[in-house]
DNA sequence: GCACAAATGCTACAATGTTGCACAAATGGC
DNA sequence: GCCATTTGTGCAACATTGTAGCATTTGTGC
Protein backbone atom coordinates (compact mmCIF):
# COMPACT_ATOMS: atom_id res chain seq x y z
CA UNK A 1 0.00 0.00 0.00
CA UNK A 2 1.30 3.26 -0.85
CA UNK A 3 1.17 5.25 2.52
CA UNK A 4 1.60 8.75 -0.06
CA UNK A 5 -1.22 10.82 1.96
CA UNK A 6 -2.17 13.30 -0.66
CA UNK A 7 -3.04 10.38 -3.49
CA UNK A 8 -6.11 8.45 -3.55
CA UNK A 9 -5.01 5.25 -1.41
CA UNK A 10 -6.65 3.10 -4.02
CA UNK A 11 -6.43 4.34 -8.09
CA UNK A 12 -9.11 3.09 -9.66
CA UNK A 13 -11.65 1.26 -7.23
CA UNK A 14 -12.03 4.65 -5.14
CA UNK A 15 -15.09 6.15 -6.95
CA UNK A 16 -16.71 2.82 -5.93
CA UNK A 17 -15.37 2.39 -2.07
CA UNK A 18 -16.57 6.07 -1.93
CA UNK A 19 -19.96 5.19 -2.88
CA UNK A 20 -20.02 2.15 -1.20
CA UNK A 21 -19.80 3.75 2.22
CA UNK A 22 -22.27 6.90 0.70
CA UNK A 23 -24.74 3.77 -0.04
CA UNK A 24 -24.66 2.26 3.39
CA UNK A 25 -24.42 5.26 5.35
CA UNK A 26 -27.41 6.76 3.20
CA UNK A 27 -29.18 3.36 4.67
CA UNK A 28 -28.58 4.62 8.45
CA UNK A 29 -25.95 1.58 9.18
CA UNK A 30 -22.73 1.39 10.00
CA UNK A 31 -19.61 1.89 7.60
CA UNK A 32 -17.45 -1.03 8.66
CA UNK A 33 -14.73 -2.87 6.86
CA UNK A 34 -16.70 -5.92 5.90
CA UNK A 35 -19.22 -4.02 5.02
CA UNK A 36 -17.76 -2.07 2.55
CA UNK A 37 -15.50 -5.07 1.07
CA UNK A 38 -18.40 -7.19 0.43
CA UNK A 39 -20.11 -4.42 -1.32
CA UNK A 40 -16.62 -4.31 -3.36
CA UNK A 41 -16.54 -7.52 -4.00
CA UNK A 42 -20.48 -7.92 -5.40
CA UNK A 43 -20.13 -4.99 -7.37
CA UNK A 44 -17.08 -6.28 -9.65
CA UNK A 45 -18.75 -9.57 -9.97
CA UNK A 46 -21.00 -9.99 -13.01
CA UNK A 47 -22.52 -13.20 -11.63
CA UNK A 48 -24.01 -13.98 -8.34
CA UNK A 49 -21.42 -15.35 -5.13
CA UNK A 50 -21.73 -17.58 -2.63
CA UNK A 51 -20.31 -16.53 0.61
CA UNK A 52 -17.61 -19.21 0.09
CA UNK A 53 -16.47 -17.16 -3.34
CA UNK A 54 -16.75 -13.80 -1.18
CA UNK A 55 -15.12 -15.04 1.35
CA UNK A 56 -12.19 -16.38 -0.88
CA UNK A 57 -12.23 -13.11 -3.13
CA UNK A 58 -11.75 -11.27 0.19
CA UNK A 59 -8.88 -13.42 1.08
CA UNK A 60 -7.29 -13.43 -2.05
CA UNK A 61 -7.18 -9.40 -1.40
CA UNK A 62 -5.49 -10.01 1.70
CA UNK A 63 -7.89 -9.26 3.95
CA UNK A 64 -9.21 -11.37 6.33
CA UNK A 65 -13.25 -11.38 7.37
CA UNK A 66 -14.97 -13.27 9.69
CA UNK A 67 -17.53 -15.91 8.59
CA UNK A 68 -20.18 -14.91 10.95
CA UNK A 69 -19.55 -11.45 10.40
CA UNK A 70 -19.55 -11.79 6.34
CA UNK A 71 -22.45 -13.76 6.98
CA UNK A 72 -24.45 -10.60 8.94
CA UNK A 73 -23.01 -8.23 6.60
CA UNK A 74 -24.87 -10.34 3.25
CA UNK A 75 -28.24 -10.82 5.37
CA UNK A 76 -27.82 -6.59 5.83
CA UNK A 77 -27.20 -5.83 2.38
CA UNK A 78 -30.42 -8.04 1.50
CA UNK A 79 -32.51 -6.70 4.07
CA UNK A 80 -31.48 -3.12 2.71
CA UNK A 81 -32.19 -3.89 -0.62
CA UNK A 82 -29.16 -3.68 -1.71
CA UNK A 83 -28.48 -7.01 -2.69
CA UNK A 84 -30.37 -10.09 -3.18
CA UNK A 85 -30.08 -13.81 -2.47
CA UNK A 86 -30.21 -16.27 -5.50
CA UNK A 87 -30.91 -19.78 -5.10
CA UNK A 88 -28.03 -22.23 -6.43
CA UNK A 89 -28.01 -25.30 -7.39
CA UNK A 90 -25.43 -26.14 -4.71
CA UNK A 91 -27.79 -25.95 -1.31
CA UNK A 92 -25.92 -22.14 -0.91
CA UNK A 93 -27.37 -18.92 -1.01
CA UNK A 94 -25.59 -16.64 -3.87
CA UNK A 95 -25.63 -13.14 -3.44
CA UNK A 96 -25.56 -10.19 -6.07
CA UNK A 97 -25.85 -6.84 -6.18
CA UNK A 98 -29.39 -5.19 -6.84
CA UNK A 99 -28.23 -3.14 -10.01
CA UNK A 100 -31.75 -1.50 -11.79
CA UNK A 101 -33.86 -1.36 -8.93
CA UNK A 102 -36.90 -3.57 -9.97
CA UNK A 103 -35.50 -4.84 -12.40
CA UNK A 104 -36.05 -8.73 -12.21
CA UNK A 105 -34.09 -11.38 -14.58
CA UNK A 106 -33.24 -15.00 -14.97
CA UNK A 107 -30.28 -16.88 -14.06
CA UNK A 108 -28.71 -19.86 -15.77
CA UNK A 109 -27.06 -22.52 -13.95
CA UNK A 110 -24.99 -24.48 -16.81
CA UNK A 111 -24.46 -28.27 -15.71
CA UNK A 112 -21.16 -28.51 -16.72
CA UNK A 113 -19.30 -26.03 -15.50
CA UNK A 114 -20.98 -25.11 -12.46
CA UNK A 115 -21.46 -21.21 -12.86
CA UNK A 116 -24.67 -19.08 -12.24
CA UNK A 117 -24.82 -16.05 -14.55
CA UNK A 118 -27.05 -13.69 -14.96
CA UNK A 119 -29.32 -13.22 -18.00
CA UNK A 120 -30.17 -9.54 -17.92
CA UNK A 121 -32.22 -10.01 -20.71
CA UNK A 122 -34.16 -12.82 -19.75
CA UNK A 123 -37.62 -12.27 -17.89
CA UNK A 124 -39.49 -14.64 -16.12
CA UNK A 125 -42.87 -15.32 -17.54
CA UNK A 126 -45.27 -17.62 -17.19
CA UNK A 127 -48.03 -19.89 -19.58
CA UNK A 128 -51.00 -20.09 -17.79
CA UNK A 129 -52.82 -18.21 -15.12
CA UNK A 130 -52.29 -18.07 -11.40
CA UNK A 131 -55.15 -20.00 -9.38
CA UNK A 132 -57.68 -17.48 -8.05
CA UNK A 133 -57.04 -16.58 -4.58
CA UNK A 134 -53.40 -16.86 -5.04
CA UNK A 135 -51.00 -13.40 -5.20
CA UNK A 136 -47.93 -12.98 -6.79
CA UNK A 137 -45.09 -11.21 -5.24
CA UNK A 138 -41.79 -12.36 -7.63
CA UNK A 139 -41.14 -14.70 -10.03
CA UNK A 140 -37.95 -16.65 -10.19
CA UNK A 141 -36.87 -18.32 -13.22
CA UNK A 142 -33.21 -20.45 -13.75
CA UNK A 143 -32.77 -22.04 -16.65
CA UNK A 144 -30.47 -25.42 -16.38
CA UNK A 145 -28.23 -26.30 -19.67
CA UNK A 146 -25.16 -25.72 -21.16
CA UNK A 147 -23.02 -22.27 -21.13
CA UNK A 148 -21.94 -20.66 -24.25
CA UNK A 149 -18.00 -21.70 -22.77
CA UNK A 150 -19.09 -24.81 -22.25
CA UNK A 151 -20.64 -25.21 -25.75
CA UNK A 152 -16.92 -24.18 -27.54
CA UNK A 153 -15.77 -26.63 -29.51
CA UNK A 154 -12.37 -25.57 -28.74
CA UNK A 155 -12.02 -26.90 -25.51
CA UNK A 156 -8.98 -27.66 -24.29
CA UNK A 157 -9.83 -25.03 -21.22
CA UNK A 158 -11.80 -26.43 -18.81
CA UNK A 159 -14.06 -23.77 -17.71
CA UNK A 160 -14.64 -25.57 -14.15
CA UNK A 161 -15.90 -23.37 -11.78
CA UNK A 162 -13.93 -20.19 -12.69
CA UNK A 163 -15.31 -17.47 -10.14
CA UNK B 1 -52.70 -56.86 9.70
CA UNK B 2 -54.88 -59.81 8.51
CA UNK B 3 -53.49 -63.06 8.09
CA UNK B 4 -55.79 -64.27 5.63
CA UNK B 5 -53.98 -65.61 3.00
CA UNK B 6 -56.43 -65.27 0.38
CA UNK B 7 -57.34 -61.68 0.38
CA UNK B 8 -54.62 -58.81 -0.59
CA UNK B 9 -53.17 -58.26 2.75
CA UNK B 10 -53.66 -54.09 2.64
CA UNK B 11 -56.82 -53.22 1.37
CA UNK B 12 -56.97 -49.39 0.07
CA UNK B 13 -53.28 -49.08 -1.05
CA UNK B 14 -52.75 -52.32 -2.45
CA UNK B 15 -53.11 -51.60 -5.99
CA UNK B 16 -50.31 -48.71 -5.15
CA UNK B 17 -48.10 -51.13 -3.34
CA UNK B 18 -48.19 -53.62 -6.23
CA UNK B 19 -47.64 -50.92 -8.95
CA UNK B 20 -44.70 -48.80 -6.71
CA UNK B 21 -43.00 -52.62 -6.54
CA UNK B 22 -43.74 -53.06 -10.55
CA UNK B 23 -42.25 -49.76 -10.81
CA UNK B 24 -38.93 -50.28 -8.82
CA UNK B 25 -38.63 -53.67 -10.53
CA UNK B 26 -38.94 -52.73 -13.83
CA UNK B 27 -36.14 -49.85 -13.36
CA UNK B 28 -33.93 -53.26 -12.34
CA UNK B 29 -33.93 -52.12 -8.65
CA UNK B 30 -34.09 -54.09 -5.72
CA UNK B 31 -37.21 -53.87 -4.36
CA UNK B 32 -37.13 -53.01 -0.79
CA UNK B 33 -38.83 -51.83 2.40
CA UNK B 34 -37.30 -48.25 1.99
CA UNK B 35 -37.75 -48.02 -1.27
CA UNK B 36 -41.46 -49.01 -1.25
CA UNK B 37 -42.73 -46.85 1.46
CA UNK B 38 -40.76 -43.43 -0.11
CA UNK B 39 -42.98 -44.10 -3.03
CA UNK B 40 -45.92 -44.61 -1.63
CA UNK B 41 -45.66 -41.55 0.22
CA UNK B 42 -44.75 -39.68 -2.73
CA UNK B 43 -47.67 -40.39 -4.61
CA UNK B 44 -49.95 -40.09 -1.94
CA UNK B 45 -48.77 -36.32 -1.41
CA UNK B 46 -50.10 -33.69 -3.93
CA UNK B 47 -47.00 -31.30 -3.08
CA UNK B 48 -43.39 -32.17 -3.22
CA UNK B 49 -41.79 -33.24 0.28
CA UNK B 50 -38.69 -32.98 1.88
CA UNK B 51 -36.94 -35.41 3.67
CA UNK B 52 -37.92 -34.75 7.02
CA UNK B 53 -41.34 -34.14 5.85
CA UNK B 54 -41.14 -38.05 4.08
CA UNK B 55 -39.41 -38.98 7.58
CA UNK B 56 -42.52 -37.96 9.79
CA UNK B 57 -45.34 -39.07 7.22
CA UNK B 58 -43.04 -42.79 7.72
CA UNK B 59 -42.65 -42.69 11.74
CA UNK B 60 -46.16 -41.24 12.07
CA UNK B 61 -47.34 -44.82 10.29
CA UNK B 62 -45.49 -46.39 12.64
CA UNK B 63 -42.59 -47.20 10.11
CA UNK B 64 -38.99 -46.00 10.95
CA UNK B 65 -36.49 -45.97 8.09
CA UNK B 66 -32.85 -45.12 8.55
CA UNK B 67 -32.05 -41.39 8.05
CA UNK B 68 -29.46 -42.19 5.18
CA UNK B 69 -31.01 -44.95 3.93
CA UNK B 70 -34.05 -42.59 3.00
CA UNK B 71 -31.47 -40.45 1.29
CA UNK B 72 -30.01 -42.74 -1.10
CA UNK B 73 -33.91 -44.46 -1.94
CA UNK B 74 -34.96 -40.50 -3.10
CA UNK B 75 -31.52 -40.26 -4.23
CA UNK B 76 -32.05 -43.58 -6.53
CA UNK B 77 -35.72 -42.68 -7.30
CA UNK B 78 -34.36 -39.64 -8.89
CA UNK B 79 -31.73 -41.20 -11.00
CA UNK B 80 -34.24 -43.45 -12.19
CA UNK B 81 -36.21 -40.39 -13.67
CA UNK B 82 -39.33 -42.35 -11.09
CA UNK B 83 -38.95 -38.70 -9.07
CA UNK B 84 -37.61 -35.01 -9.25
CA UNK B 85 -36.14 -32.32 -6.79
CA UNK B 86 -37.65 -29.48 -6.51
CA UNK B 87 -35.43 -26.51 -5.12
CA UNK B 88 -37.07 -25.87 -1.39
CA UNK B 89 -37.07 -21.88 -0.20
CA UNK B 90 -35.30 -22.88 2.81
CA UNK B 91 -32.23 -25.32 1.68
CA UNK B 92 -33.58 -28.69 1.91
CA UNK B 93 -34.31 -30.51 -1.20
CA UNK B 94 -38.13 -31.46 -1.58
CA UNK B 95 -39.23 -34.57 -3.85
CA UNK B 96 -42.16 -35.02 -5.86
CA UNK B 97 -43.37 -37.84 -8.79
CA UNK B 98 -42.82 -37.28 -11.88
CA UNK B 99 -46.33 -38.01 -12.93
CA UNK B 100 -46.78 -37.11 -16.03
CA UNK B 101 -43.76 -37.76 -17.75
CA UNK B 102 -42.08 -34.47 -19.93
CA UNK B 103 -44.36 -32.19 -18.14
CA UNK B 104 -42.77 -29.67 -16.26
CA UNK B 105 -44.42 -27.22 -14.33
CA UNK B 106 -43.93 -24.07 -12.24
CA UNK B 107 -44.09 -24.27 -8.28
CA UNK B 108 -45.26 -21.50 -5.86
CA UNK B 109 -43.65 -20.85 -2.52
CA UNK B 110 -46.15 -19.19 0.08
CA UNK B 111 -44.16 -16.90 2.05
CA UNK B 112 -46.99 -17.19 4.94
CA UNK B 113 -47.58 -20.45 5.58
CA UNK B 114 -44.26 -21.58 3.85
CA UNK B 115 -45.67 -24.60 1.86
CA UNK B 116 -44.50 -25.16 -1.79
CA UNK B 117 -47.05 -26.33 -4.03
CA UNK B 118 -47.66 -27.55 -7.79
CA UNK B 119 -48.93 -25.19 -10.03
CA UNK B 120 -50.09 -28.22 -13.03
CA UNK B 121 -51.59 -25.34 -14.92
CA UNK B 122 -48.30 -22.77 -15.48
CA UNK B 123 -45.57 -23.74 -17.66
CA UNK B 124 -42.37 -22.12 -17.14
CA UNK B 125 -41.87 -19.63 -19.96
CA UNK B 126 -39.10 -16.78 -20.90
CA UNK B 127 -39.83 -13.67 -21.94
CA UNK B 128 -36.72 -13.03 -24.27
CA UNK B 129 -34.19 -14.99 -26.11
CA UNK B 130 -31.15 -16.72 -24.67
CA UNK B 131 -27.82 -15.48 -25.63
CA UNK B 132 -26.40 -17.54 -28.32
CA UNK B 133 -24.33 -20.44 -27.64
CA UNK B 134 -25.87 -21.45 -24.90
CA UNK B 135 -28.36 -24.70 -24.56
CA UNK B 136 -31.86 -25.19 -22.62
CA UNK B 137 -31.93 -28.24 -20.97
CA UNK B 138 -35.01 -27.10 -18.33
CA UNK B 139 -36.70 -24.17 -17.25
CA UNK B 140 -37.22 -24.49 -13.31
CA UNK B 141 -40.05 -21.77 -12.57
CA UNK B 142 -40.69 -20.93 -8.30
CA UNK B 143 -43.48 -17.79 -8.00
CA UNK B 144 -43.17 -16.53 -4.40
CA UNK B 145 -46.30 -14.95 -2.79
CA UNK B 146 -49.54 -15.80 -0.67
CA UNK B 147 -51.57 -19.05 -1.54
CA UNK B 148 -55.50 -19.06 -1.25
CA UNK B 149 -55.69 -20.20 2.07
CA UNK B 150 -53.61 -17.56 3.59
CA UNK B 151 -55.09 -14.83 1.72
CA UNK B 152 -58.82 -15.77 2.61
CA UNK B 153 -59.76 -13.45 5.23
CA UNK B 154 -61.66 -16.12 7.39
CA UNK B 155 -58.38 -16.45 9.51
CA UNK B 156 -58.69 -18.58 12.58
CA UNK B 157 -56.98 -21.42 11.21
CA UNK B 158 -53.58 -20.97 10.96
CA UNK B 159 -52.22 -22.74 7.70
CA UNK B 160 -48.77 -22.96 9.13
CA UNK B 161 -46.60 -25.34 7.53
CA UNK B 162 -49.51 -28.07 7.57
CA UNK B 163 -48.01 -30.90 5.65
C1' DG C 1 -12.31 12.60 23.57
C1' DC C 2 -16.83 10.24 25.46
C1' DA C 3 -20.97 7.67 25.70
C1' DC C 4 -23.69 4.50 23.68
C1' DA C 5 -25.73 1.89 20.23
C1' DA C 6 -24.43 -1.13 16.66
C1' DA C 7 -21.21 -4.62 14.82
C1' DT C 8 -17.77 -7.89 15.44
C1' DG C 9 -15.48 -12.17 16.62
C1' DC C 10 -15.53 -15.95 19.16
C1' DT C 11 -17.54 -20.59 20.49
C1' DA C 12 -21.34 -23.62 20.24
C1' DC C 13 -24.87 -25.50 17.93
C1' DA C 14 -28.45 -26.80 14.25
C1' DA C 15 -29.86 -28.56 9.83
C1' DT C 16 -28.99 -31.06 5.76
C1' DG C 17 -26.37 -34.10 3.37
C1' DT C 18 -22.40 -37.50 2.24
C1' DT C 19 -18.84 -41.24 2.88
C1' DG C 20 -16.93 -45.65 4.32
C1' DC C 21 -17.58 -50.02 5.75
C1' DA C 22 -19.33 -54.20 8.02
C1' DC C 23 -23.59 -56.60 7.80
C1' DA C 24 -28.24 -58.00 5.91
C1' DA C 25 -31.42 -59.04 2.42
C1' DA C 26 -33.23 -59.43 -2.47
C1' DT C 27 -32.70 -62.12 -6.56
C1' DG C 28 -31.69 -65.60 -9.87
C1' DG C 29 -30.07 -70.31 -10.70
C1' DC C 30 -30.13 -74.81 -8.73
C1' DG D 1 -36.43 -74.04 -0.52
C1' DC D 2 -31.12 -73.11 -0.55
C1' DC D 3 -26.89 -70.78 -1.93
C1' DA D 4 -24.03 -67.44 -4.04
C1' DT D 5 -23.79 -63.05 -5.61
C1' DT D 6 -24.78 -58.55 -5.80
C1' DT D 7 -27.33 -54.77 -4.07
C1' DG D 8 -28.97 -52.07 -0.16
C1' DT D 9 -28.97 -51.06 4.67
C1' DG D 10 -27.62 -49.24 9.13
C1' DC D 11 -24.48 -47.04 11.80
C1' DA D 12 -20.79 -43.72 13.02
C1' DA D 13 -18.10 -40.15 11.51
C1' DC D 14 -17.60 -36.19 8.84
C1' DA D 15 -18.65 -32.01 5.67
C1' DT D 16 -21.05 -27.84 4.50
C1' DT D 17 -23.92 -24.04 5.30
C1' DG D 18 -25.93 -21.27 8.28
C1' DT D 19 -27.56 -19.32 13.40
C1' DA D 20 -27.54 -18.02 18.35
C1' DG D 21 -25.49 -16.09 22.53
C1' DC D 22 -22.52 -13.07 24.52
C1' DA D 23 -18.37 -10.48 25.82
C1' DT D 24 -15.57 -7.04 23.39
C1' DT D 25 -14.67 -3.56 20.00
C1' DT D 26 -15.78 0.12 16.96
C1' DG D 27 -18.40 3.76 14.48
C1' DT D 28 -21.01 7.96 15.22
C1' DG D 29 -22.97 12.05 17.14
C1' DC D 30 -22.10 15.16 20.73
MN1 LIG E 1 -28.51 -11.97 -11.51
MN1 LIG F 1 -44.63 -30.10 -8.55
ZN1 LIG G 1 -20.51 -23.72 -18.45
ZN1 LIG H 1 -49.97 -20.11 2.50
Amino acid sequence: MAANPSAPAHPPSAAHDASARELIAARGGRVTRTRVAVLEVLRASHQPLNHDQICSALEGAGEHHDRVTLYRALDWLVEQDIATRVAGSDRAWKFELVRHHGHRHAHFHCQRCGRVLCLEEVEPALCGALPSGFSLAQAELVLHGACADCNAPEAGTEHQACL
